[in-house]
DNA sequence: TATTTGTACGCAAACGTTTGCGGTAACGTT
DNA sequence: AACGTTACCGCAAACGTTTGCGTACAAATA
């Protein structure tokens, strides 16, 4: 449990010369001779001189790492962002806090408030479904950059990352229609949910551009979606008189419910029932027959939160505003596809 | 953009008092008295002061800030102790910066030294399976506290939070045996993996001490275990002339590509041939039929490595060297088990 | 030769916090 | 009245780094 450090005074000492011009040195000012500079960085690189981050963060105000607040690390498309920030930020020598919500709106400010605390350069967020005001999350805005990745607000002024969920689920539903499907349900979250609201937007537009009349009794919502809600829906749109032959769930999990009691049920997917999910998570491969989704580049949406950031985290005085759309990939598989 | 950050020079004008009075008051300190505490108190939360943290761990060499390498972030199991680390972690205090190694032994020992450029108080790690020499890691030990969870090395000498992965897998071969299985084979990873090499000795201790042969020809091993070698694996067992009657996966996945392939060839699911995986991860309800397999608390081993992190951070003196087994929980499902 | 320019380096302040030490006043004790 | 004790509080240093400014010397210019 030593603790050896090697700071700029000891290197000071060393070579008889003063604190700043090894400080200069290492930053490689020009004021500094190359003779000295080279004289320098081999001593540094012989003592294991590693600079003190506390120190230089709190002298200039810049810490390098980034904070980062998700709903839950669980999830496994938040898993995939995370990696591809993580990626990003360790290549441009920046490191990463990570912070769950939980879903907890409380917790949430909370965890935006510790990160101010640790200073940290710039916040990325996916805001959680019960955000029902961002009073806090501008107070922020304020005093460090944010980008919103994922799930977003058109109420934050901040430069977003998301996948085009609007046009994704426009082209699922197409997708159903395409193959003989003229009853479509859809089982999506309240109007809280960024994502939900995306993809029912899609849905709206797809049936009304195709001339599909829209039946309020087959869009069923629900406050937490999950396999169990996907399962218990699913018996709900089986109980009606005019059943849907296909069912579009916001959700890889639900559909995965949607399918099992399908299949409880002995019914054909997709000749009786077609299934569409969104996310292509693992599962959505396990399950049979393997389920038609949406896959989403979760670590290219991590990645490029982390470029937009590191720009305006280097640029303070232009303060993004743009959205980034990347496109999700419809991937047909057997719930709504039977090769034959 | 603006950084109207109220320090302590702030509150001490505005109360006409001395910065180290201010200090005192806001740390509860026995020498200032309770009116100007209060009054301390009260003002700051009014100018909403928040401590510079980075002037904080400066001063005092304590940053509050802990370490997490894992090979990979993606991994559901893994994800579920980080979810235990974060959440045991904000409750003390501790905030977390998490890298992934991607099991790359170079990349691993480069994260541990920008860990200690960041003066965390602590590493909490889950070693890679390419670990082939511990010398780096031990350098670190003489820096700061480490605790390796779920993959550990006897190498190290330090505290290690593992799952007892070696009963866990006697029970689930002894299940097989009680089920009236006779010749378990076993899909492994090589010598390397920690995981790995302890669940080979449960199984072989349930063997031996019931007097199975053990048969080298239905011992597999893989460097990388997925669910593609799963399925590779299982058509090499099925080749041989004496098939197993019970397959023993040590991961899910493969213990899903394992059921995949025997569904196939109509190998009938758990008369033929039963299958037991480990890990309990989601995929292990949805496959059919659903898999036999061994639940680990990830967040218990997550919550209780922070336990004993903030243990040794507190207490440097006492470098703990224990190990905490978490127990595993045999979950029978249908692969191992029909209801009748 | 006198003046300017440029090069290479040092001095010292500053960032916000903690903390050992010293000091003052009020109080209690003989 | 003199002294010791206690309760509060301020001074100033320290942590390691960056940086504006000053300065010494050499080279270039007039």
């Amino acid at each position: 449990m030593k603790k050896e450090t090697t700071s700029l005074k000891k290197l000071a000492q060393e070579l008889n010369l003063s604190v700043s011009t090894i400080s200069r040195a290492l930053n490689d000012h020009p004021d500094i001779s190359d003779s000295t500079k080279t004289k320098v960085q081999k001593l540094a690189a012989k003592l294991n001189y590693v600079p003190n981050i506390f120190a230089k963060g709190f002298r200039q105000h810049k810490t390098n790492i980034i904070g980062v607040i998700v709903p839950n690390i669980t999830h496994y498309f938040t898993s995939t962002i995370l990696k591809g920030i993580l990626e990003e930020a360790s290549l441009k020598g920046y490191r990463v806090i990570i912070s769950e919500s939980n879903n907890d709106a409380v917790k949430q400010t909370e965890m935006l408030k510790t990160m101010l605390q640790f200073n940290v350069d710039g916040i990325l967020m996916s805001i959680s479904k019960v955000t029902r005001q961002v009073d806090d999350i501008l107070r922020i805005i304020d005093n460090v950059p944010l980008i919103l990745f994922d799930k977003a607000s058109n109420k934050i002024p901040c430069s977003q990352v998301v996948i085009n969920e609007e046009e994704s689920a426009y082209n699922a539903i197409e997708h159903l229609i395409n193959i003989g499907k003229k009853r479509i349900a859809i089982i999506k979250e309240n109007e809280y949910s960024y994502n939900s609201e995306r993809r029912y937007a899609g849905y709206l537009r797809a049936l009304k551009e195709h001339n599909i009349p829209i039946d309020e009794k087959i869009i069923i919502s629900v406050d937490d979606i999950s396999l169990r809600q996907g399962k218990r829906m699913t018996n709900l749109l089986l109980s009606i008189k005019n059943k849907p032959d296909a069912i579009f769930a916001i959700t890889d999990s639900a559909a995965i419910g949607v399918i099992q009691t399908l299949k409880k049920f002995n019914i054909k997917i997709p000749e009786e029932i077609a299934i569409i999910g969104f996310s292509n998570s693992i599962n959505s491969t396990i399950i049979e027959p393997m389920l038609t989704t949406i896959d989403q580049p979760g670590e290219r949406m991590g990645a490029t939160a982390v470029k937009y950031m590191i720009e305006e985290i280097e640029n303070p005085n232009d303060i993004g505003n743009k959205t980034i759309e990347l496109k999700g990939n419809l991937i047909i598989r057997d719930s709504t596809f039977k090769a034959s």
